[in-house]
DNA sequence: TGATGATCGTCAAGAATCTTGACTAACTTC
DNA sequence: GAAGTTAGTCAAGATTCTTGACGATCATCA
């Protein structure tokens, strides 16, 4: 006897998260990347060819400087990414991909556009534009929910 | 000068997770729960009135028993639920909500409500409606996504 | 009834991730 | 050149999940 309730919201996002990433990162092993966990991800999809600075990186993954430059090193010990001093700034260093870090972030963003596709044919097309839609639209309302504090 | 991406589904639900439990956890701060964390929730969230065990809240939970026994812990510390012993089997422990636990599980599917309410609001009742029924299609059928594979 | 295997809860070790505070070196502004 | 800011790092610890194992109890069936 199981007492099963609606599934709100919350735990709708938690589920979908956790799925996409066993599939996305289940993938990446499976075509030669199967070392990358998902706190690389987060540095790697921010990751310009041309390169960026640390605390660039921390800006745009929205974590802490501290964590990007762990996962810089993890990435650097794996041939992903190089550290180049930057010529303008004596303090910092570029982070630049190497060829290995450019196919990895290739192939994650199109095992996620194959997952995306796989919905967007089930849901389709116009179901699937909507739900995208709704889905940014949320996310940016919601990130910034402190502002109708009070 | 910044390089920024379209958000793809998964930086969209990472993101908006943790934007919804930024809020969650602060109301419920608000509201007089202050010591309740993430974890709680995946318990205490399927934990029904007349109690569980622990085996049947790890299958509910969707987590290991090894941690939903220090969650219990916990929540016992915290005043959330009680253990009783299982009169049908020595070997079991029913898990049982006090008061306090009711009223953090009352309170947090209000705070979520009334998440989901504000979003409704600024989208539209169609548009929401056709967003949260997709969710839910593209949750559960990522969630099943392994008997994609070969 | 007695043996066998499954289930219930727990102990223990450790991996992965993020948070917080502080600090040195280098840069910028006035 | 003095003062404040920024880049990157060191360090400690909090949080959460994973993996393997175990004793006690229960269920099944020969």
């Amino acid at each position: 006897m199981t007492i099963e309730r609606e599934a709100d919201l919350g735990m709708l996002i938690g589920q979908l998260g956790r799925a996409l990433q066993d599939e996305l990162f289940s993938r990446l092993a499976e075509q030669g990347h199967p070392h990358v966990r998902p706190r690389h991800g987060t540095v790697l999809s921010v990751l310009p060819e041309s390169g960026a600075r640390a605390t660039e990186l921390a800006r745009l993954s929205g974590q802490h400087k501290q964590i990007v430059g762990v996962i810089v090193d993890e990435l650097v010990e794996l041939g992903y990414v190089r550290r180049e001093s930057d010529p303008s700034d004596r303090r910092a260093k570029l982070v630049v991909p190497t060829e290995a870090g450019v196919d990895e972030v290739a192939k994650a963003r199109a095992i996620l556009a194959a997952i995306e596709q796989r919905h967007r044919e089930e849901l389709g097309d116009e179901t699937y534009r909507t739900f995208k839609t709704a889905l940014e639209h949320i996310t940016h309302s919601q990130r910034g929910w402190q502002s109708l504090q009070r």
